[in-house]
DNA sequence: AATACTGCTTAAGTCTCTATTAAGGATATG
DNA sequence: CATATCCTTAATAGAGACTTAAGCAGTATT
């Protein structure tokens, strides 16, 4: 997953960011509201985790531009401040979540993790494609009753085409997620890693493959095994 | 909305279901988790406030069975305990958000409403064309219950037709739409998409053809076939 | 009915994108 | 430091989609 961190507080950012880290997470950090709308703009996150002190405006006045701006990206506020007024306040804005600093990097990464998976529509931590059983909070795959051995890199692909499943997913949207900036889309890693990926699993299902090529436009995951 | 009050103390209970009251949303009040799971499985709740102390189990548990039961309402935890275990716990189980008593009026709504919200977001636009389904944000399209494996000048070409649908669209218009510098406008290879388009669609309504042909002008797609 | 024009279908060639393998570099581990 | 694992790049073979062209079928006009 591909993580804003926006905070003005380099000790609180880089101890969110080590968080995030350890769990396989990619990240930017920006310190302005400014900067931060930019990153928004331009790149395309799983979810922003929002200070409300920024030194050039509120975060509830941020929330709610994104929110205007019709960018949909999921939004955990983070603060200082425990009042219900701020919790109101920022819910209404559009924040998906409100933790209190200082918050626990368990409860961190859980509320995290439940806002993103809601946000593509899943209520369980496990998403189950066909006979393959992704579970998000343990970063661990079973293809029926079996665990899939999977490398971090070929994992995060897994996941992202689990947690968007039945919807083409392009080659830059695997890069952009799994590296942030795109610097060669010429790259062909990813077709390497989709052909690992299926040979794992295909060992598993006695060769029924569940990640579809949609050509030119990228692949999806179906319930449903090709051939 | 529709929401379901999962709480053995009467008086909480009642404070919630004021609350609702005054925010225009109607709700069932539930006392153990056995009532609960009944209503939830013969009603469409759009959230269940769910309380962890249940007489006959635990929250985390039966937000958990939910889950396992494929049922993809909304949960917002509501419980006396603030410790990071319980939170962390209670996401992991399929909660969506965690609320700690006592709370205040505003707080529950926002957080229900910010829940309720994202479960909802889900705009996925879709064109109805007699059995013909296009998805636009999937770039799908199902025939029946079955999903036509289109390429993607194929999908494009049904796309303009199903977004103009009962209008007839020239050559042209495709032409334009799919390479955009309009050199040839001699080519015939609309002609070609279309009779692949229309005998893909043809292999899974039985013969049906709902691609007509005007003749001189173009094509228009419409909700009853020919012949 | 004959003609001319438009649309339908098929087949073959070309081109682009994908799959797979192997080898070298990077990173982690003991 | 050595080893193993993982990541990345590059090269080649292969599959699939796009396009063109040609012949047939259908429709309007004279």
């Amino acid at each position: 997953m591909n993580i804003l961190i926006v905070e003005d507080d380099n000790l609180i950012a880089d101890s969110i960011a080590m968080a995030l880290e350890d769990e396989g997470h990619i990240y930017q950090i920006t310190n302005t509201a400014e900067d931060s709308m930019n990153a928004i703009r331009e790149n395309n996150y799983d979810a922003v985790i929002l200070d409300i002190n920024l030194p050039d405006g509120d975060g509830f006045q941020f929330a709610k531009t994104m929110r205007q701006s019709k960018i949909d990206t999921s939004v955990l506020v983070v603060s200082g401040r425990a009042s219900v007024t701020d919790k109101v306040v920022a819910l209404r804005s559009g924040a998906d979540g409100y933790l209190t600093k200082p918050f626990d990097r368990q409860e961190l990464i859980a509320n995290l993790t439940a806002i993103i998976r809601r946000a593509h529509g899943h209520s369980d931590r496990k998403i189950v494609t066909g006979p393959i059983m992704v579970d998000l909070t343990k970063h661990e795959v079973m293809v029926g009753n079996k665990r899939l051995n999977l490398t971090s890199k070929e994992y995060h692909i897994l996941e992202l085409l689990s947690i968007r499943k039945g919807s083409t997913l392009g080659k830059a949207h695997f890069l952009s997620h799994l590296y942030g900036g795109i610097d060669e889309p010429e790259s062909k890693i990813i077709d390497v890693f989709i052909c690992k990926l299926r040979r794992k699993i295909c060992a598993l299902t006695g060769g029924e493959n569940y990640i579809h090529t949609v050509w030119g436009q990228g692949y999806v995951l179906r319930d449903h095994a090709s051939g």
